[in-house]
RNA sequence: GCCGGGGUGGCGGAACUGGCAGACGCACGGGACUUAAAAUCCUGCGGGCUUCGGCCUAUGCGGGUUCAAUUCCCGCCCCCGGCACCA
């Protein structure tokens, strides 16, 4: 233990108070005023690390905050206990994924009572429980029923390593999200959640969030990827069928000159049957099935196509144009067919190049002329429209209209709306998860699970392999069962749902957690829902983030709850990051525990210090939470991780900040004992206007109350919060508690108050050390029934001000001046002042500014 | 390439609505206490110059607006994150 104070005994001694007396439970009060703070959960994977205790240190302040001002707080904990990890752990362990879960969760909660977390422990929820996961299928079929959940086979993201299908929001760059390994297509049916019959409504009322932070919308935005354009039918020559292309420059349509396919494409064969380029389409087609799509799309690569031997016809040109088969379309965005202008797009710009396609100019800049046979690039931008029959002259965004209204009234195409937003496939090839609640009968079909047979329990007799699929295909009590409509023999659904489901809706189960007619109680959930605050780390910005927004939307439109939006307001943590040690030989692969300021375990060289970056065990950089809690407690550990970095800003481990945070602590417990004696009879309050010895104090600590409730209620600055504390602390070591004998009073009650402000201000941050002080001192009742102290105005308003003094904007003296003072009184103590004069003594005044009570600025005409 | 965030001492970071740049903490230097060390307390701490009064300079770079710019405007550079052949 640090030398210090006895964190061990004080923390354990409250946390055991708290746990006792029930103190964060909360029940609906219609009339209080609510708020419902909310943490991102956690999955339980064994231990909790640094960047749980910052995200939970963080809603504890507040939560801890808002009980003091009034509020009737929701502040509740959970686990996210499904998915892969426990298989996974199973076979490593030779144990059951129910188990591990199990033991993970029991030794998890140990840790965040341990961290203090003011959680209300009689609504925690487990994912993986029959009486959790029930709703999530009940809500499955009531969806189902609704048509926003469907089955369809598609190519889907396969992860070779976790052995299941991955969510397009699963995918970074090409890779696994979660283990990085990378991502292959594959042919398969699943179930998919219609999130893009919402695209509209989750793009618009991001808009109506002005809690939430701006990056955090700009990327749903950018993920949902709204295009305005139009559908334009190409009639393909010598035939019946018409080619559908989706475009957002309709006003380019006059310089479409050929149009590319997608390989993929129904038509991409067929186009070319009987011509003399059947054989190369075929060709060309096969070898593109062969390259991995995700890689096809990634970066530049090379563009390739191949003439399919049939033409089209340009609705506006009437020209035959020739109709191509390209890698850089894509069969999943939009029709999977384009028009190519290669005049004013870039890729069919080098398309047209590679192959000696024709270019006509469609759109030329405002301001230059654009000569076909010479331009090197496409224009991309607005321009002015050129080639382009009755349009010619019109500026773009004019012609986009005059164009699109001519497509309609032609019957040639219509204005519509592409999203880069696909269906959210939830089919996971897994074990541990909440079991889909389908059947299959050959006479029926796809039959639902009856709601009064849910939950459909997972089976625990199992043998995980990560092999051959999924391990409930092996249990024939699972695999078989009747189908609720015929009685006949039939098949369960084998597959999993994706555990993002699970987390869609968790925040609505702890209005009422043990609801048994449904996922939730009505009067309940709408007493407490929207979370006012929410706050977990970016990397769900747009995965969990947006899953949850769809649900409760979808959840709205079934009638349970009122809400539009889950999440009112939004703080998205930094991660925690630490200095990374290599070793020249072995990279970050270093065997086990390595000597980190001396050298390699293996081979002996000296370790080097690497980039900083966010702690994790392959980087071998992680500080356990554990050990931080047996050499400085919870409290410090809290309080390092609130002051050393805005929330929202990525956190620099500090060994040495760490132990400044405690020395900090220390001193308050200093400061308090110090002066027990005397604290614990204060003696009567003395009225401010009387209160002469000690008033310099007395204003501090109601400056202090002023800032550190500005900094924790409007913009969560944490840091600066604390470090005002410190000051104030700073402060009260400086103050001559004695003095003359009729003064006493006076400086016992001013130095009594200041400590009783900062104990009350220091709670929602280091609230084990402030309860035990609160006691010592003799206050009736736990710190935290205290209400948040206020100040008043009139207190805190300085009596003598320091007015700056500019000469040609730089300073050149100070002046200390009665509150009161106005502008022609600061004018007058500047201009008289030694020091001014001694500048002004060679030079012209020429103006003098006056920025009232703080500061005055004299402008001479130079020497 | 597009979008977003950022760039301030040796380090983490402060600075209301344009008004004293560097709060608070860490590290480091000096001193007190101590037989000694730790802890604690006091003190110094952007850079340069100094006759020790101060002076000059400094918030990524270059311009501009203003009595006054870390803050506003224009043009660049660099770092981090997201998306990326999206038609």
């Amino acid at each position: 233990m640090a030398r210090g104070y006895d964190f061990k005994t004080i923390e354990a001694k409250w946390q055991r108070v708290w746990e006792e007396s029930g103190a964060f439970a909360v029940t609906e009060e219609p009339g209080r005023r609510k708020f419902y703070l909310l943490e991102m959960y956690p999955y339980p994977s064994g231990r909790i690390h640094m960047g749980h205790v910052r995200n939970y240190a963080i809603g504890d302040v507040l939560a801890r905050f808002l009980r003091m001002r009034g509020y009737n707080v929701l502040h509740p904990m959970g686990w996210d206990s499904f998915g892969l990890p426990a298989e996974n752990a199973a076979i490593e362990h030779r144990t059951h994924p129910a188990k591990w879960t199990r033991d993970n969760i029991a030794y998890m909660r140990t840790q965040l009572k341990w961290m203090g977390f003011s959680y209300d422990w009689q609504r925690e929820i487990t994912c993986s429980d029959p009486s959790y996961y029930r709703w999530g299928q009940w809500l499955f079929l009531k969806l189902y029923e609704k048509g926003l959940v469907y089955k369809k086979s598609s190519t889907v993201n396969w992860c070779e390593a976790c052995q299941t299908v991955l969510a397009n929001e699963q995918v970074e760059g090409g890779l696994c999200w979660r283990d990085g390994t990378p991502v292959v297509q594959k042919e398969l049916p699943g179930w998919f959640f219609r999130i893009t019959a919402y695209a509209e409504e989750l793009l618009g009322s991001l808009d109506e969030l002005p809690g939430w932070p701006e990056p955090v919308k700009v990327m749903q935005r950018n993920w949902i990827g709204k295009s305005v354009g139009a559908e334009v039918h190409f009639p393909l020559a010598e035939r019946q069928e018409a080619l559908t292309i989706f475009t957002t420059r309709q006003d380019t349509l006059f310089g479409a000159t050929f149009m590319v396919l997608a390989p993929e494409h129904p038509l991409a064969l067929g186009l070319s049957k009987s011509t003399p380029q059947e054989q190369q389409v075929r060709a060309f087609v096969d070898r593109m099935k062969l390259e991995d799509r995700t890689q096809r799309a990634v970066a530049d690569t090379k563009k390739e196509g191949v003439f399919t031997g049939a033409y089209a016809i340009n609705p506006l040109t009437h020209e035959r144009i020739p109709v191509w088969i390209g890698n850089f379309v894509l069969l999943e965005y939009g029709t999977g067919a384009i028009m190519a202008v290669p005049s004013n797009d870039q890729r069919d710009f080098e398309f047209a190049k590679q192959y000696g396609l024709p270019i006509r100019l469609a759109v030329k800049p405002v301001d230059a002329d654009l000569d076909e046979g010479t331009m090197q690039q496409a224009h991309e931008g607005d321009g002015v429209l050129v080639n382009s029959g009755p349009f010619t002259g019109m500026g773009s965004e004019q012609a986009r209209e005059a164009i699109a209204d001519f497509l309609e009234r032609e019957g040639i195409g219509k204005r519509t709306v592409n999203y880069r937003l696909r269906d959210w496939g939830i089919s996971r090839q897994r074990y541990w998860g909440n079991p889909i609640p389908i059947i299959y009968c050959d006479v029926c079909g796809v039959v639902q699970v009856p709601y009064q047979e849910l939950p459909v329990i997972l089976p625990q007799d199992v043998q995980i392999t990560m092999k051959g699929g999924s391990p409930l295909q092996k249990v024939a009590t699972f695999a078989h069962a009747p189908c609720p409509r015929c009685g006949g023999p039939a098949r369960r659904e084998m597959d999993t749902m994706d555990t993002f489901v699970d987390s869609s809706w968790y925040f609505l189960r702890f209005t009422s957690p043990e609801a048994e007619d449904g996922p939730v109680t009505p009067a309940r959930v709408n007493y407490w829902m929207p979370v006012d605050q929410y706050i977990g780390g970016i990397e769900h910005a747009v995965l969990h983030l947006l899953y949850a927004r769809f649900f409760t939307k979808a959840v709205r439109d079934l009638g349970l709850i009122a809400v539009d939006e889950p999440f009112r307001r939004l703080l998205t943590q930094g991660m925690v990051c630490k200095e990374t040690y290599r070793c020249p030989e072995h990279g970050f692969r270093l065997p086990e525990e390595v000597d980190t300021d001396r050298a390699c375990t293996a081979c002996g060289r000296p370790i080097e210090i690497g980039r900083i970056e966010k702690m994790s065990k392959s980087k071998k950089n992680v500080i356990d939470p554990e050990d931080l809690l047996a050499r400085y407690g919870a409290d410090t550990a809290r309080l390092f991780c609130l002051f050393a970095a805005p929330p929202e800003r990525d956190l620099e481990w500090s060994d040495q900040g760490v132990e400044g945070s405690f020395r900090f602590l220390s001193r308050i417990v200093r400061l308090v004992e110090d002066q027990e004696v005397l604290l614990k009879h204060p003696g009567p309050p003395i009225p401010f206007p009387r209160l002469f010895a000690g008033r310099d104090l007395y204003r501090k600590a109601q400056q202090t109350i002023k800032r550190v409730t500005a900094d924790i209620e409007e913009e969560f600055h944490f840091n600066t919060a604390i470090s005002a504390l410190m000051e104030l602390a700073n402060e009260m070591g400086r103050f001559e508690l004695v003095g003359p004998a009729d003064e006493a009073d006076e400086r016992r009650f001013a130095y009594s108050y200041a400590v009783e402000t900062l104990l009350l201000l220091l709670s929602p941050f280091a609230p084990h050390l402030c309860e035990e002080l609160w006691e010592q001192l003799g206050r009736s009742g736990s710190i935290f029934h205290a209400a948040w102290p206020t100040y008043d105005p009139a207190v805190i308003t300085a009596e003598e001000i320091v007015v700056v003094v500019q000469v040609d904007g730089k300073v050149r003296s100070r002046l200390f001046m009665p509150a009161g003072a106005d502008d022609g009184a600061m004018r007058e103590a500047a201009l008289a002042d030694e020091r001014v004069k001694a500048w002004l003594k060679d030079r012209s005044t020429r103006k003098v500014v006056v920025v009232p009570k703080k500061l005055v600025n004299i402008v001479t005409g130079g020497i």
